[in-house]
Order: structure tokens, then C-alpha cells, then sequence
RNA sequence: GGGCCCGUAGCUCAGUGGCAGAGCAGUGGACUUUUAAUCCAUCGGUCCUCGGUUCGAAUCCGAGCGGGCCUACCA
């Protein structure tokens, strides 16, 4: 009989047959333990069989029937439980379990015993369906191992396997002691804007959207920069913002189209204090997480205890690639370096991208334990402040770990004069054609004008903070809903 | 964007030019302490799609769709 259609119509057929006895989606159930609940009053009895009485739920993850009796195993939130069906003790309602296929979700009631094989187990008194599952799970052995399968459909990966469910509470626990982080140090907690006029703060395309009633486009954000800096020129000294940017570019094991990022500000600090802030945030997060400073990366063990490795930009360039990029003013001596040694230069790559390439190709590989790269050339860097004693860099950071940029920071340009000026140096390398560039944001220019503290800002994507907690190789396993293509829709079994 | 690989039953996978297969799940039967329960029987296919080669294509070729890995882009 089973095709997927048939397999469908059985459970439907069995749902019927259910509710003609009870309500198979009843709105309340009463469960008195959980499973891990059950396992451990059952200990504190001394497991004196029948002395606990228990009312578990979950959902049902393996059956043996075996005649006049059966053993079911259903899972809830906090582990296993085997629950046991006897015809002798259920009189009636035994007839029904044939109903009860894998996936459905059942409340039992009974009390605790140890079977002669050692398991835990509930001696099942009466029971009720209280979800009927009208599709069958992943299969119980091998799982769920199909790539495209468990992204686009988590849930089953979720439920088939334990490795999802530890990367899933892994990046809640990371999120969660970066919050405790910042208010600890009474940073507060803001919201801002995801719709924006013009999208800022970081050079790369936005998606755009169209509000009706306004008649207008919106942007997506891009970063959440330039509305924090606009809180500090309100007066709050230290904010934070954990939330979901957008970038409207290309999908891979590094990349989704929305991620999470967290940005922080802080009046009155300098990014040396960031950088000192960030050794602590990385060693706290990891101790938070993993109970351990250090995490393993395929061979290689990452140290993650302060003090982090610090280079700058020149000396890690030099070091690595063997030449001083201030020896390279021109996008066409640069563009000839980089083609020497062997990189690809796009044709219209003006000199700070040639640069970035340069760093991200011989450099930021070779940055596998945590390493802070300072003074990045002020073309890459619009937003940050110029350091004194050196025209040509900013006084800003980006610490690596596994080769790649876990945080970026820098002390915040608050001249605005001097912003002007460098957002117009950006719109004129727009107007020539890059359109992945600071915009001059004149409302945010505006702002400006009325006095922004000295300040130390951070940015910190999640996603790959994650990665590097858990270990994982690929971006898309540590998003639970990472963008797929569209497909079209399967309408499966609904009309067989 | 480029390269390599993958797409067969609800799930996990064999099959690589000659009748479309196994395990799990499902269905029927036996079994009142099993746990990847066991045993017997049985149902189940758009072999990703379209086109081509061939007496004959899941298998070979081309194009497309979807996915993975690498690479590039993405401060």
C-alpha cells in the first residue's frame, strides 16, 4: 500500500479512528514530570518499584509491540523515557495503540520501575494521543543526513539528530553570555531601525523594500553602526545591540544573506580598550559555553584565554607578503604586486579592495589562534578615527581566529568635518562605479555635528562566533533556517 | 561567477547498457520485561527534469533544476 500518498491516508484514517474515541489535539495535558523529572524522582525513591507516580509526555520515537504487551520510548525536552503497555492493566485502550505511529505525541500516566534489562520505565496505567503525526519522522538508525533535507527542513533534522540540537543550544548559550556580557558592564540593551532611509555603516549591497502606504523604498540594514553612534550623541555612554543584518550577496558555507551581528559603543573608551574588552568577552563567552578556554578546530587546538596575539596591518603584511603596502600608493602599482604574486584582479577594483585582497589571501589565513590585527589603512576604514601620529591608518582592529574575522573595531570618528570628507571619498568611488561603499549619510552627518563622545566601537558577527564555539566548518549549520533557493513545491500526499 | 561531486521507495543506501533492489518505516500474522526487539508474510518507484545516442538508458551524451564541497566576491 505505502506510498507517500498511502502512508499519508493511513495516519489520516488513524486519526479518524482516534477521534472517534477522544480528542486526538487536546488543548491542555497534565504532565507531572518531565522525562529527566521521572528518571530522577525514580532515583530518590531508592527505585522502589510503584512508589513513583508519574505523568510523562513527548513524542514517540520507537516502538516494540510485542503481542499483549509494548514498549514505546517518547522523547520530550529533557531526554527519553520507555513507557510500558500491558493488555492486563489497560483493559480497553490497548486495542488503540496500533493507532499510535512513530511521531505522534502521547501523555502516559503510571509509576516508575526498573526492567529486568535495566531500563527506566513507566508502567503504563492510562494514556492518551495528544498530537497524531500525519508524516513519519527521519528514519531511527541512520537519521536524517540528507544536506538540503535538514536546511530545509529543520525540524526533522532537529528531531533525528542530537548533533543539531547541541549546535542549536550552543549558539543560544553564546548569545545569551554576550548579553550577560554587556549588561553586566551596564551597557544597555537598544533596538533600532531594520528599515532605513539609506543603508550605512558597512560597504555592502542592500536589499531594498517597498513601503505601501508611504509610497516610498525602503533599505534593509546593512549594519546597525551609524543608529548606535546616533544614542551616543543622545548621551547614552554605553549601548548594544544584538540583531539580524542584511547584505544582498552571494550564499555559500561563509555567507547568508541575513546574519546576526552585535555592535557595542562605549563613550569615552578608545579601541585599545575595546581590544582589552574583547580578550575578556571571547575568554568569558568560551568558559560560559564550552566550560573550557579552549575549543578544538580540526587538528588544531584554539587558545582562547587572553592575551590574544596582536600585529598590525603593515607589520602582518610585511611579515607574511614580504612588502610594505605604503611602497604601493597607486591602485596601479598595487594592482601589479597583486598580479605578480599570483591573485586574480578584478578590473575595476580600486586600491583598497586590491589591498584587502592581498591581506585576506596571504594574511588572515595563517591567523588560525586568536590574533588582533591593528591600524588598518584609513581607505578601508571611513568611519574610524585617524590615528595621530600617522595620517595613512586608523585606529582600528579586527580580531582573527581560524583565518577568519570574528570582531572589528575601532575608535570612532567623531570629527565631522572629517567624515564629511571621507564619506564624499566614498561616493566618489560609487560614482566611479563601486557600489558596495559608505554612502554620505546627511541625516546622519547632521547628528554628528551636534557632538558625538570619544568612543570605542565594536562589531562582533554571531553566526561565525558560533562557528568557531562549535567547531563547525560550514556557516549554514549553525543558522537553523539558512537561505536555500526557492524550490518548487511538492504537493506530496495531501490529495492522494 | 568558476571547478569538482551528488540527486534511485517516506528515510538510509546498493545497482553504472539487458526484468528496479536491500535495510528501516508501513501493512497482516506470532510473541506479556523489550530497547537498532525477534520471526514469517507483504505493500511501496516521475530512478530530479527535458532532450539525444542505442534494438534496449537509472546507467552513456547534452541542457536545465536543486544540493554539497572548494574557490572567488563579500572591509
Amino acid at each position: 500500500m505505502p506510498t507517500e500518498a498511502e502512508l499519508y491516508a493511513q495516519r489520516l484514517e488513524k486519526r479518524e479512528r482516534l477521534l472517534q474515541r477522544a480528542d486526538a489535539y487536546p488543548a491542555r495535558v497534565r504532565r507531572t514530570h518531565t522525562a529527566a523529572e521521572a528518571h530522577a524522582a525514580f532515583a530518590e525513591a531508592g527505585e522502589a518499584e510503584g512508589a513513583v507516580a508519574v505523568t510523562v509526555v513527548g513524542r514517540v520515537t520507537a516502538q516494540r509491540v510485542m503481542g499483549k504487551a509494548a514498549f514505546l520510548d517518547v522523547r520530550d525536552g529533557t531526554g527519553h523515557v520507555q513507557l510500558h503497555f500491558r493488555r492486563d492493566r489497560l483493559a480497553d485502550t490497548f486495542e488503540d495503540l496500533p493507532l499510535v505511529d512513530l511521531g505522534d505525541f502521547l501523555e502516559a500516566t503510571g509509576t516508575m520501575f526498573r526492567t529486568r534489562t535495566g531500563e527506566v520505565t513507566v508502567a503504563v496505567e492510562s494514556w492518551r494521543v495528544i498530537t497524531k503525526a500525519l508524516r513519519p519522522p527521519p528514519e531511527k538508525w541512520h537519521g536524517l543526513t540528507d544536506v538540503e533535507a535538514r536546511y530545509r527542513q529543520r525540524y526533522l533534522d532537529l528531531m533525528a539528530n542530537e548533533r543539531s540540537r547541541e549546535i542549536a543550544r550552543t549558539r543560544i548559550a553564546v548569545v545569551a553570555a554576550l548579553r550577560r556580557f554587556f549588561v553586566d558592564r551596564g551597557f544597555l540593551e537598544v533596538e533600532t531601525p531594520v528599515l532605513q532611509d539609506q543603508a550605512g555603516g558597512a560597504a555592502a549591497r542592500p536589499f531594498v523594500t517597498h513601503h505601501n502606504a508611504l509610497d516610498r523604498d525602503f533599505f534593509l540594514r546593512i549594519s546597525l553602526e551609524l543608529h548606535l553612534k546616533r544614542l551616543l550623541i543622545g548621551g547614552m555612554e554605553k549601548v548594544f545591540e544584538i540583531g539580524r543584518v542584511f547584505r544582498n550577496e552571494g550564499v555559500s558555507t561563509r555567507h547568508n544573506p541575513e546574519f546576526t551581528l552585535l555592535e557595542s559603543y562605549e563613550a569615552y573608551a578608545d579601541y585599545e580598550d575595546v581590544a582589552a574588552m574583547v580578550e575578556e568577552m571571547v575568554a568569558y563567552v568560551a568558559l560560559e559555553v564550552l566550560g573550557a578556554s579552549h575549543v578544538a578546530y580540526g587538528e588544531e587546538v584554539i587558545h582562547l584565554a587572553a592575551p590574544f596575539a596582536r600585529t598590525t596591518y603593515r607589520r602582518a603584511l610585511q611579515e607574511q607578503c614580504g612588502f610594505d603596502y605604503r611602497d604601493y600608493p597607486t591602485t596601479q602599482a598595487l594592482r601589479g604586486l597583486a598580479q605578480e604574486r599570483g591573485l586574480e584582479v578584478a578590473p575595476g577594483a580600486s586600491w583598497a579592495t586590491v589591498l584587502d585582497q592581498l591581506m585576506s589571501t596571504f594574511v588572515e589565513p595563517k591567523l588560525v589562534q586568536p590574533t588582533f590585527v591593528f591600524d588598518y589603512p584609513t581607505e578601508l576604514s571611513p568611519l574610524a578615527k585617524r590615528k595621530v601620529d600617522d595620517e595613512g591608518a586608523v585606529e582600528r582592529f579586527e580580531l582573527f581566529v581560524r583565518g577568519f574575522e570574528v570582531a572589528n573595531a575601532y575608535s570612532e570618528l567623531n570629527d565631522p568635518v572629517d567624515q564629511r570628507a571621507r564619506m564624499q571619498e566614498q561616493a566618489q568611488k560609487r560614482a566611479e562605479g563601486d557600489d558596495e561603499v559608505e554612502l554620505a549619510d546627511e541625516d546622519f552627518l547632521l547628528a554628528l555635528e551636534h557632538g558625538m563622545p570619544p568612543a570605542g566601537g565594536l562589531g562582533i558577527g554571531i553566526d561565525r562566533l558560533v562557528q568557531l564555539m562549535t567547531g563547525e566548518h560550514s556557516l549554514r549549520e549553525v543558522i537553523l533556517f539558512p537561505a536555500m533557493r526557492e524550490r518548487a513545491r511538492e504537493d506530496g500526499a495531501t490529495d492522494g
